[in-house]
DNA sequence: CAGTGGTCTAGACCACGCC
DNA sequence: GCGTGGTCTAGACCACTGC
């Protein structure tokens, strides 16, 4: 399990920047950076390119690098896919409780997300995630048994992607996802230990591999009070 | 005006890819690039790792280099940028109202934002946006006065990013989104049309130009009922 | 095994901001 | 002028894929 050296800089850099630093503070020279690391400047730039995507400083030709304002006291996730990873790197706890693994023949609308022809069936998969033992975002996730026969309950004690790849060999290239606010029922409240009638994040996610076929339709509902849905959206022109 | 290495090898790549090459097409490799364009591997790296993270190409270790499977002429610009492209799209009648424009010093997380220094003002536009005259979208955009001065509210017939371009030649190429379900208080209800309570949308959008200065702040309540946030998530990772 | 992308080094010069 | 980030070189070894 050994990290890359840059992926180590990113993780101490993440670190001393949440608990030492305010937004705007000014980050140490690339050049001191190498120092203090022993290591090249390719690396650290390497690093810092990462946590620049990521919003987390910004850079300043002449100037120097600095902390961006960061969302704090909520928990951003940039999509469901990155949920274990950005939960941790926020300093929460996840998990996940995989409720109920079913083969089902799906409605017409998760058919047809999905592309199954008549009678073709999907894996249900019905999830419950929580940061810090707090129910955050309830899942329910389509998956075609034509793409991932076989899916046992037990598959699951990885996350579901690593799963994909490792046991299937499927990955998603992109994904799809669509978000709307609502105003949660009864039932729903109850599982996300809230009012009725709270906002909550409604999210669509339809994912697909790298031959254009979907693998993946998932429909979530996150608490809107501890919830962020985040995007990046570029805006390339040549 | 000469343009980096990589830069150019950008274009010629993108240039190709869209004009010769399919999905799933392979690339030559890294060091086949490097040879053709005699440069090193790491400018080649530069270029390949933006084309990656645009999502027009993809890597697997150890296979090559890849045309994704979707390459999208034009980007949306997320929610904001594509509201008239949406609505008119699914066929509704969008307009936007300006009701006001004003030169104010920005709240302390508005500043950090926009990266302002202390005194520093920022236009503050507020507009609300309907589709077939009913309200969708009350929003609040600050936008810094050192990089739009003399903003005038008579500029703004035209649509804001074109405004950005022509008048001042600004443009934004990343922008990051946040979106968080909230209940209405009674005040934006009101605006928007709906009951105090209901579900909604709400967004925080930060622009940055190619420069990595912010250049657009933008606060938005959308109605939950009639305006869904969509986005496309690429995942070339793990 | 050869070929691929992933990581890494130790230098170099350029362009920008500030004093 | 000096320190900053931006670009670039010419190597190197590692990890993964497929034959």
């Amino acid at each position: 399990m050994k990290k890359p050296l840059y992926q180590q800089v990113i993780s101490d850099l993440e670190n001393k920047i949440k608990s030492e630093m305010k937004p705007n503070d000014r980050l140490p020279s690339e050049r001191q950076l190498l120092k203090e690391y022993g290591v090249s400047r390719n690396t650290i730039r390497l690093a810092l390119n990462d946590l620049e995507e990521r919003g987390i400083i910004y850079r300043l030709h002449g100037k120097g690098t600095f902390v961006s304002t960061i969302y704090l006291d909520q928990t951003n996730l940039g999509s469901m896919y990155s949920f274990s990873e950005q939960m941790s790197e926020t300093g929460h706890k996840p998990t996940t409780q995989n409720r109920t693994l079913e083969l089902v023949t799906p409605e017409e609308d998760v058919a047809n997300q999905l592309n199954l022809r008549a009678g073709e069936k999907a894996y249900k998969l019905v999830r419950l995630r929580l940061a810090d033992g707090v129910p955050l975002m309830y899942g329910e996730t389509y998956l075609p048994e034509k793409i991932f026969p076989n899916l046992k309950m037990s598959d699951l004690k990885e996350n579901l992607y690593t799963v994909m790849k490792q046991k299937y060999n499927e990955q998603s290239i992109l994904a799809f996802e669509d978000v709307q606010a609502v105003n949660l029922d009864e039932k729903d409240s109850k599982v996300l230990g809230v009012k009725p009638g709270d906002a909550s994040l409604k999210i669509f996610r339809r994912a697909i591999n790298d031959k254009n076929v979907p693998i993946e339709f998932t429909i979530s509902l996150a608490r809107g009070d501890r919830f962020i849905y985040r995007s990046r959206q570029y805006n390339h022109l040549v």
